[in-house]
DNA sequence: GTCTATAACTCGATAGAC
DNA sequence: GTCTATCGAGTTATAGAC
């Protein structure tokens, strides 16, 4: 195994379910598309994962590795305030239900609710996915700390931030536009800027989105 | 027609269907398993049902047409304050979360990530069911509007509302805990809080605001 | 590790008698 | 409107050669 970049079997698997279990999710997605996808035969796949359950392991186990590298730092590079840090997370997930005309969500959030009760080995990497999600914004919070008001429960907060970008992301695709994004996300907003004039010195919303605003 | 509610096969299969959905979801569901829980054949279902997808549809507007009577009503006839109705109703879920241990979360909800992409009359029906679900907030907005900010966003915050509840149980059924979703009730708490404490006018972000005094 | 072939089963849906 | 019988396609997974 070395550490170079060819593409393996193996990841080529991996990478195929990853993206068809997004697209379609886990149950409506069957190993032959898979392995055409992957230009891979049975006997491969069978030979690094047992069953079509292990796959999504691998799958999730994929997700979790890459969201640092991949979602979060590319986003911590480029903005730096803390708390603009978390709207423009928010901001990527916008991207993606433009890019996929609001049909494709968050790909952990569908197989939370797809698998999640039935896989409890799935259930658990999905929980690490979301936990992993959460820290990242509760890392901008505590950078930000300074201006919330004191006392205030960072971890609390970070959950309320992903429950709300889940809970957002559903309606959008449920509602096949980008309105009830946006609205969530600018009453979280809303939200924020009542948290922030508490105490302090922030000053100049950024001029967000033009969400639904009256 | 007797008061004993003599059930049609017709009914007896969209039950069956309705709670095989929630439990296990529309693909998992095979239709062997309607018909025995429904103790029908499959000459019957597909006497009502040409297809399966049409058996999800009359799930859905099961769904719909209960919403009133079954969901909304019971709350509103037993709480009055009508701030305190909208979090009768968040408890509603909670009761339900405890209930399935977790496992069991919001029938459209789990509909709507699984088939709302790719079945375009199911999402329609699920998004007739969350207008009907927000429009239920929305009224009791409406009553408690002497009590909010003025110009407040009643059609915004009822589907923030919505957007919270949907997340916050997708993430206790992932973390198999209602720490969760209580943490993002709370959050909603502190967010109504705040804007009923608040006697000015709406304060929702805005491009500039310059010497915006409380 | 990868290949072909296929087993064993379930799926949604249909046919036609009654 | 309900019954039995079944179709054809699709499913996950396996066997065994290379």
């Amino acid at each position: 195994m070395t550490a170079a970049a060819e593409s393996t079997t193996r990841d080529r698997l991996v990478e195929a379910a990853r993206e068809l279990f997004w697209d379609q999710g886990y149950r409506a997605t069957g190993i032959a598309q898979i392995l055409k996808k992957a230009e891979a035969r049975s006997g491969s796949l069978y030979h690094f994962f047992p069953t079509k359950e292990d796959l999504l392991l691998a799958v999730l186990e994929k997700y979790r590795v890459q969201l640092r590298p991949w979602l979060l730092d590319p986003i911590f590079q480029r903005v730096t305030d803390p708390i603009e840090r978390i709207f423009a997370l928010l901001d990527g997930y916008r991207q993606g239900l433009i890019l996929s005309d609001c049909k494709q969500g968050c790909p952990i959030g569908n197989l939370a609710l797809e698998v999640g009760s039935q896989l409890p080995a799935a259930r658990e990497g999905i929980e690490e996915n979301f936990r992993g999600w959460s820290a990242g914004v509760r890392e901008c919070l505590e950078e930000a700390s300074g201006r919330l008001p004191e006392g205030a429960d960072l971890e609390r907060i970070s959950l309320f931030v992903l429950t709300t970008m889940e809970g957002a992301v559903m309606l959008a695709r449920s509602y096949q536009s980008l309105e009830p994004y946006d609205s969530a996300v600018s009453s979280l907003r809303d939200y924020f800027e009542r948290l922030l004039e508490d105490g302090s010195t922030w000053s100049a919303p950024k001029p967000a989105q033009k969400g639904t605003r009256r």
